[in-house]
DNA sequence: GTTTGCGATTAACCTCGATCATGACGATTC
DNA sequence: GAATCGTCATGATCGAGGTTAATCGCAAAC
C-alpha cells in the first residue's frame, strides 16, 4: 500500500514483490502533515528516512536574504529523504507543499536491508540517483534554459513524473503549487513567472490555473523546454531494448 | 595508490584499511587521458565506473545549440561516475578537461563488494550522494546568486575540495581551467566571466589567472558566493562533535 | 454584508548580463 | 619570420527579467 508508488515503472529496478514486503515492514510509522510545514532542517542529524505517500514535498536552500531555491520536489512514491540514510546530516531543508501523508523509515530498518538484501540494497541505492539525475536536469534548466524554457521544462518534468505515478493522464494534472512555488523552482520572481505563464497560454502551449496544469500542445512544449525525459530513467515499452540488460553474472 | 584520496577526510565515513585494499583490488585498469577527451557518452551503457587519480574531469549536458552546461567537476579522488553502477545508463556525457590519470574499476567487482560488504557499500552510497549534494549547491548558485556570487561560490567550494585532496593550501591553487570553461560551470558567458575575474581582482578577492587561483580575501570572498562549506561534509577538527555519531545498535 | 488575506495580474522603470565586435598576447607550427 | 590558434581583454549596444507598487478576484472568517 505505502510503497505501491515506490520506484514504479523504472526499468530493471522496479520491486520484486519480497522487496516491497520487506520495505513496507521497515516503516515504523505514518502520518499525515499540514500544507507548507518543515518536516527536517538542514544540519539536522537524521536517523529515520520519509517515504511520500500522497501529496507534494521539497527540499530547498535558503539565501541570505530569506528567499529559498528549492532544489527537488517531491510526488507521491518518492523516497524524500532517504538520501539521508547515507550521509546522516542534511545539507538542506524538507518541507511539505501541500497537505502530505507520508511513512517514516528507521535507518536501523535499513541497516537491516543493506546486511541482507544487496539487490534490493542497490535498488535504494538507484531511487537516490535518479534523484540526483532530477537535479542534473534543473541545473540544465537553470544555466541553460530562459525564463519561458524553464517553466516549460518544469511542467513537462511534473507531467511525466506525475504519469508514472498514476496522477497524470498526460495532459492535464493537479500541482498543488502557486506561481510563487515556480518562481522558487526555476529561479525566477513570481511577477515574471506569472508573464511567463500568460506566454504560455496565448502561445497554446499550456494553461496553469489554480495550481492546475492543462497541457495543450505537449511536442511545442517539450520543444521550448528542450525536454527529453531520458533522464528520469521511466520504464516505456514503447523504447529499444537496452543492448546491456542481460542478466549479471 | 590509487585510492589514497578518496573519501579522505569525510566524517564518519573514511575507508578502513581492510575497504580500501578490496577497492583497490577491484580496480582492472589504469590509464591516461588527454585533456577535453570525452569518457563516456550520455545514453550509453556502462558496465564499468572511472576513479579519477590525477586531473580534472567533468559531467555536462548538451543544450539545442550545442552549447553545454557542465554540472559537475571531479578532483583528484572522485569516483566520478561511480553513479553510473546502480543507475547503469547515463544522462549525461562525461569527459576530461585537463590530462588525465584514471583508474576502471569494473561493475561485476562492485557487485561482489556490496554482496560481501555492506559497510562498504554504504560509504559508496555515501560518495554518490555527496556529488548530488554538490549539485544542490550548484542549483543554489545558479537560481540565486549574481554572477559575481557565482564565480566566488564556485572558487570557494574548489578551493575547499581541493585542500581537502590535498592540492591547495587555502590561499592559491592550480585549476587547469579557462574563463571559458568557468563560464559553463556557471551559466554565464566567457565575456562576462572576464568581467567578472576583472571585479574580484580590483575588489582584493582573488586573482584568476593563467588557470591559477590565488584567493586573497577568503572570508569576503565566501560572503559574496554565500559560500558554507557544510554541504562538502569535510571532516573538520574544529567543529562540534555530532549529537548522533552513536555507533550503530 | 463586510472584512481579511492570499494569489494572480499588470504597469513603469531600470539593471545585469548577453550579444556583437575588435584587438592584444603568447604559444605552436610551417 | 609569418601565420595560426587559443585565451584573455574591453567597448558599445540591447533586451530579458528584476524591482516596486498598485489593483483585482475570490474564498474564508466574522
Amino acid at each position: 500500500m505505502l510503497t505501491d508508488r515506490f520506484l514504479r515503472d523504472r526499468r530493471g529496478v522496479s520491486l520484486e514483490a519480497g522487496e516491497r514486503a520487506r520495505l513496507e515492514a521497515a516503516v515504523s510509522t505514518t502520518s499525515t502533515v499540514e500544507a507548507r510545514r518543515i518536516i527536517a532542517r538542514a544540519g539536522e542529524w537524521l536517523d529515520q528516512s520519509t517515504l511520500l505517500v500522497e501529496g507534494i514535498m521539497s527540499r530547498y536552500l535558503d539565501d541570505r536574504n530569506g528567499l529559498r531555491q528549492l532544489v527537488a520536489i517531491h510526488l507521491p512514491g518518492d523516497f524524500v529523504d532517504l538520501h539521508a540514510y547515507p550521509l546522516k546530516r542534511l545539507d538542506h531543508d524538507v518541507g511539505t507543499m501541500t497537505p502530505a501523508t507520508i511513512a517514516i523509515v528507521p535507518h536501523a530498518e535499513l541497516d537491516a536491508i543493506t546486511e541482507e538484501m544487496p539487490e534490493l540494497t542497490r535498488k535504494l541505492w538507484f531511487a537516490t540517483l535518479l534523484d540526483a539525475a532530477i537535479h542534473r536536469a534543473w541545473l540544465f534548466r537553470l544555466g541553460r534554459l530562459d525564463a519561458i524554457g524553464r517553466v516549460a521544462h518544469f511542467f513537462c518534468e511534473t507531467n511525466v513524473r506525475l504519469q508514472s505515478a498514476g496522477l497524470s493522464d498526460g495532459r492535464r494534472f493537479n500541482l498543488g503549487l502557486t506561481q510563487a512555488d515556480v518562481a522558487e523552482i526555476c529561479g525566477l520572481t513570481t511577477v515574471h513567472v506569472n508573464r511567463v505563464v500568460r506566454h504560455l497560454r496565448e502561445e497554446g502551449l499550456c494553461i496553469f490555473r489554480n495550481g492546475k496544469v492543462e497541457i495543450l500542445d505537449a511536442a511545442k512544449l517539450a520543444r521550448r523546454g528542450q525536454f527529453d525525459p531520458a533522464y528520469l530513467y521511466i520504464d516505456d515499452p514503447a523504447s529499444p531494448t537496452p543492448p546491456d540488460q542481460r542478466p549479471r553474472r
